[in-house]
DNA sequence: TATGAATGAGGCTTCATTCAT
DNA sequence: AATGAATGAAGCCTCATTCAT
């Protein structure tokens, strides 16, 4: 049987939650072991008992951020089931963004942007949780059009393709305008196009 | 007379550029002045001879990158005049991207997404490029309105900001990717929108 | 149980000390922390470890200069109570000074002399050091004068100022020189003024 | 014939009074070359081409000091004849402190300060200008001396030394204290002393 | 005289990581 | 399972000085 880690390991999760926060706000290479160590109270050699190395914390980061998206524990609607909860989960990055002044883009977005040849392990990561998110979004298309609610010419995972693009743009182009007017405009214009080929 | 100093500065202008690939390739903070000063074989100092630290050169970067792009010496057609013209601008990044093995993404928003809270100088450079590209689109719709081609229900500089706002996302997520297909179905939705407010 | 700490950091103590020398030798910003760490026969990054910055560190060697002041482990006698510790206080200083062939000054005044505004820290702690030694003196001015062996007219401190100002005086002047004479001459005098003082 | 260089070089000039007012500030050490030339608004090689190197230009700073005192150019009173002088020569150390919110010490105290083993060429210059203030205040004593106003025991440059002991320690101790208390009741002291020792 | 460009050593500091206990 | 101490490479930047013109 495999063991319950998370209710053992306090100092892990923390660390864990700490780099994710911290990652999110500026980045991987800008977050150093120790700043993470330093607000998660733990001790240096917490890290590396836990953790192979930083790029081990960053893949747990990930896992942890699947895992979380998997079990529904975080505030975004992956359960889309009518063009209301595509508005909704369209609206909700807004939202989270707003919440932090427009400080911060994709928390995934911004790992993902950071990645170099080589790093093989983060990058599957990332795509995972992406295809996570698609395979949402795709099924949402695949359902209108089993429905009949679709065009029949349209390719329901190029729609989910399509609607992660304007996702992600909006989250980059909003953080570093720090401001979302962007970001909202092309949802409006994706939602537009979107409704035009509903049946 | 009046002395032209750029030109007079190789070195300058090399420390520019090698820095502008090392950024695009493996962003800001993963980039060491040293590697910058190897690469451009300068020498230590030159650096901080024509620069004031490592955020000067950033911003040295990005003014370098404006005034080529305003000055078209980019492969970036900003004259789209027409519908040709916009898909050329869209797929133009496609096989750039695809040039580099899907390595890179925008090298503007590789370093937008690094900012962190503070950074004024470097976001209102890119904010500057930004707009710059998001004008030569919103031109075009703004043409295509005055000559009556155009819905009467939209805004040019919302198209402008739905086809920027697709650009990043797609150039981010093909880079994340490593794989040009998501960004590619994304235009080809992007265009198929647009073309749909022809009138 | 609580762990003593000083006692189980050598490094930290060693660093400390061989500071304290090297800036008494040759002042703060002369001496530069590769030089400091070399001499102590220290890792590089055992200093960081144990001082935020070099500003730090000197923080660190005039608490520990403090610290040894109060517990009276220095050849200076801060106890004086007779006419003769205050002759010895002063000739004191001349001791050491030739003892280094009048190379040097005092160590605080030294580091005090290349304070500039803002290093407000630093400057608290010497005055502090400062202080201690004033008030040794001012406590012996003090006691006379309870004895009824002073005269009436004159303010213990002031003349506790008075001396503390001649050995710092003499201090500089003879480290300048390289020689003390000077400093003896000034003591001479101080020394007859406060007798002529006695009741 | 010798050529009259000041007033042909008014850069050489600039630099040397830049240059003693950052020493003054902030201490030869703490003072770049780069520093200098910023604010005397000179050129990088004019230094080379003026200077040796950073030594001579302190060594010429000196001598520039050196030769304002001798030439009674400076707001200090090197013509002592009176008590009155004599006080108004202590009083006025500690005017022009004030007047610097007791930010710096004595100008040259400072550079003599930094001074380590070798560094004999400078030295001498200290030792020089330190001579003839102590000349200015010896003759004094010795003039009240041959007029039978000082007591037969005292040696007058003994008094000339402690008289300027009691000016570089009230000057360094007011610099780092801030505030000019103990210096001030140091030289009421002094004076005290000196004309108890009138006839 | 005067200039901007170049040099390279060395400054302070932070990094990810490992060791001994 | 956890600790503080240690490591050394590398980070960014400044220094005094010299060169070519």
């Amino acid at each position: 049987m495999v063991k319950v880690k998370k209710e053992n390991q306090p100092a892990r999760l923390k660390i864990i939650q700490t780099a994710f926060d911290l990652f999110h706000k500026q980045g991987v290479n800008a977050t150093s072991v120790d700043e993470i160590l330093e607000k998660s109270q733990a001790g240096k050699s917490q890290f590396y008992y836990y953790f192979k190395n930083k790029e081990d914390l960053v893949h747990s980061v990930l896992m942890f951020f699947y895992g979380q998206l998997k079990n529904n524990e975080l505030p975004i609607n992956n359960k889309i089931e009518s063009w209301k909860d595509l508005e909704r989960w369209f609206y909700n990055f807004v939202g989270m963004q707003k919440a932090m002044n427009c400080d911060r883009g994709c928390p995934i977005g911004t790992i993902g942007s950071e990645l170099v040849t080589g790093q093989d392990l983060i990058r599957q990561d990332i795509k995972l949780i992406f295809e996570f998110t698609r395979n949402s979004l795709s099924r949402f298309f695949h359902g209108l059009k089993v429905k009949g609610e679709l065009k029949d010419s349209v390719d329901p995972d190029v729609l989910a393709d399509f609607c992660f693009t304007v996702m992600q743009g909006g989250l980059l182009v909003a953080k570093i305008n720090r401001e979302s007017d962007i970001f909202e405009n092309s949802i409006q214009q994706a939602l537009a196009y979107l409704k035009s080929l509903a049946k």
